[in-house]
DNA sequence: GACTCAGGGCCAGCA
DNA sequence: TGCTGGCCCTGAGTC
């Protein structure tokens, strides 16, 4: 599928899927009596999993992932020969070990959504050596071995979260699931004996046919967490997601309304590709011209792919769950660590293709984005707020929806407090009309931030941030000159998404003391290097 | 220094 | 003729 040419009109579930994801992970379809992901629970050993492209034998990583040789073969000759395929259909061509000849475009976009990295690809064609993956390579051995030993050792703790969903009157097709589904009175399920979820997130899950089981951990967890919710206030979307999107989720294919950029309501869009679409008369992102088109156009040159970002995080979450038992599925905060780990890992990745950043010691690189992590997760969540939540509603990352009222009905007085003051934010930057050029150049100056202690090249950071600087104080000059103060205003916002994201990291890192962050993530270690 | 393993190259087979 | 994919080579990292 070229992501480039992807028509939201078309009848595609949410999230497109690639090939042969199962149909139930992408559709609410029966979700009571389907909760069960379809995919068998994979406790294969690594040799012999399948390829996440075309399911063919994993030969080993390469590019960033397990594959098989074949794929690696098309993933390094696409991108060393710089292919630019186009698919004939509609960039939803089924991929396996039968048909991944057929459609090369739909072959590269898969291999790209599940996560190969062009940038792994050598442009000095150099042979031999160790790539820069190989934390990640080992990362992902250790998870996988956690996981055979979590499926070893949970068991006994394990407590089904259907057995409180079944009594839902949740219709299973409806994909308004926040708002339909939320009002409905909230199970004594196994959410409230989470912290997490005990501001009312589980309601907010069920509707979702959540399927996730309590692990040990969280059933021994002590129940008195500092800031219960915190995450969620901050990231609401993740929030959602750990009962919208289990691994066995299903974004509602029928009926589900994708919002525009412009929050009108279109049926079955894709609201992920969105992000990148032209930018229409209507669309408050990319609208307007600019005086330093040219730095801005770079600004906005490899700025994250909102479907590409979906699809992985759908595709990771898959993987993840196929790995496991059904028995064994993850529970729904280890799915918004996995949500937030991906998105984390996606901004990471953003910053390191960034030339400006690129132009840095890989030593600074490290430092600002030690420092800045959670701020861009922040500032992500709200750019997706403001280009496609509906009124009241927090828009998840994986395309729906939930009512902001039900989660503070339902949420304590800390997560109250902190969902509204999200909300303010976003509703202020919805006010601003933010677009996607000022989004972008919000992130840069988050990025190089020169007060970051340690950085070496600090003039160098500070010489860009100011470039970012006026190149936004231009931008918003001209796309809206009769609000003159709209600069002012948007630097303004910074030190609030500052304030939410150390409390965001406060929270995390009190979930991991506790034991609760999955190991081996990217945002464990951010949260490792910030406190150590 | 041997081993590991991921990226690159080669080339027969195929459409 | 160009693409595919299996096999082998290479060389940085690890033990």
């Amino acid at each position: 599928m070229d992501l480039t040419d992807y028509h939201p009109q078309q009848p595609q579930p949410l999230v497109h899927h690639h090939g042969n994801y199962p149909e139930d992970l992408l559709t609410l379809e029966g979700s009571l009596t389907s909760q069960e992901f379809k995919t068998e629970p994979d406790s294969r050993p690594e040799s012999e999993e399948s390829c996440p492209i075309c399911e063919d034998k994993v030969s080993g990583y390469h590019y960033g992932l397990l594959t098989c040789e074949s794929c690696k073969g098309f993933f390094k000759r696409s991108v060393q020969n710089n292919k630019r395929y186009t698919c004939a259909a509609q960039q939803s061509c089924p991929m396996n070990l039968l048909q991944r000849k057929r459609c090369p475009s739909c072959r590269f976009q898969k291999c790209l959504a599940v996560g190969m990295k062009r940038e792994a690809v050598r442009a000095d064609r150099m042979r031999g050596g160790r790539n820069k993956f190989g934390p990640l390579y080992r990362r992902d051995r250790q998870r996988k071995q956690q996981k055979v030993y979590h499926q070893a050792n949970a068991a006994p703790y394990r407590i089904k979260m259907e057995t409180t969903q079944i009594h839902r009157p949740t219709a299973p097709n409806d994909p308004h699931l926040m708002s339909s589904h939320t009002s409905a009175p909230l199970s004594s399920d196994a959410f409230q004996q989470s912290h997490m979820y005990s501001s009312g997130m589980g309601q907010l899950a069920a509707p979702m046919s959540l399927d996730c089981t309590m692990n040990a951990d969280r059933v021994l967890t002590p129940l008195s967490l500092p800031y219960p919710g915190l995450y969620d206030r901050t990231f609401p979307g993740y929030l959602q997601e750990k009962g919208v999107m289990p691994l066995n989720y299903s974004p509602p294919s029928t009926n589900y309304m994708h919002p525009t950029p412009n929050n009108s309501f279109t049926p079955k869009s894709t609201p992920a590709s969105s992000l990148c679409s032209t930018p229409s008369s209507t669309t408050p992102l990319s609208e307007a011209p600019t005086l330093t088109p040219n730095f801005l156009s770079q600004l906005l040159e490899g700025d994250q792919d909102e479907s590409q970002l979906c699809a992985k995080v759908l595709a990771s979450l898959q993987r993840e769950q196929a790995n496991r038992g059904k028995h064994d599925r993850l529970n729904t905060f280890s799915i918004m660590c996995k949500m937030a780990d991906q998105t984390l890992f996606g901004l990471v990745e953003w910053a390191r293709n960034s030339p400006l950043f690129k132009e840095l010691k890989v030593e600074d690189q490290m430092v600002l984005l030690q420092s800045c992590w959670s701020e861009l997760l922040v500032l992500d969540h709200l750019c997706r707020q403001v280009t496609y939540s509906k009124e009241g509603c927090i828009y998840l990352v994986t395309g729906q929806q939930i009512e902001v009222s039900i989660i503070i009905s339902q949420a304590g007085v800390t997560l109250s407090s902190l969902v509204s003051r999200t909300q303010d934010l976003v509703s202020k930057l919805k006010a601003f009309q933010l677009d996607r050029h000022e989004f972008v150049c919000l992130k840069y100056l988050v990025l190089f931030n020169p007060d970051v202690k340690s950085v070496q090249s600090c003039r160098q950071v500070e010489q860009t941030q100011e470039r970012v600087n006026r190149a936004l104080m231009e931008h918003t000059q001209q796309s809206h000159p009769r609000h003159s103060d709209k600069f002012g205003q948007l630097l303004l916002r910074l030190p609030e998404v500052r304030s939410i994201s150390l409390q965001v990291e406060e929270y995390l890192y009190q979930r991991h003391l506790l034991g609760d962050l999955p190991c081996n993530s990217l945002l464990t270690e951010m949260l490792h290097t910030k406190h150590s």
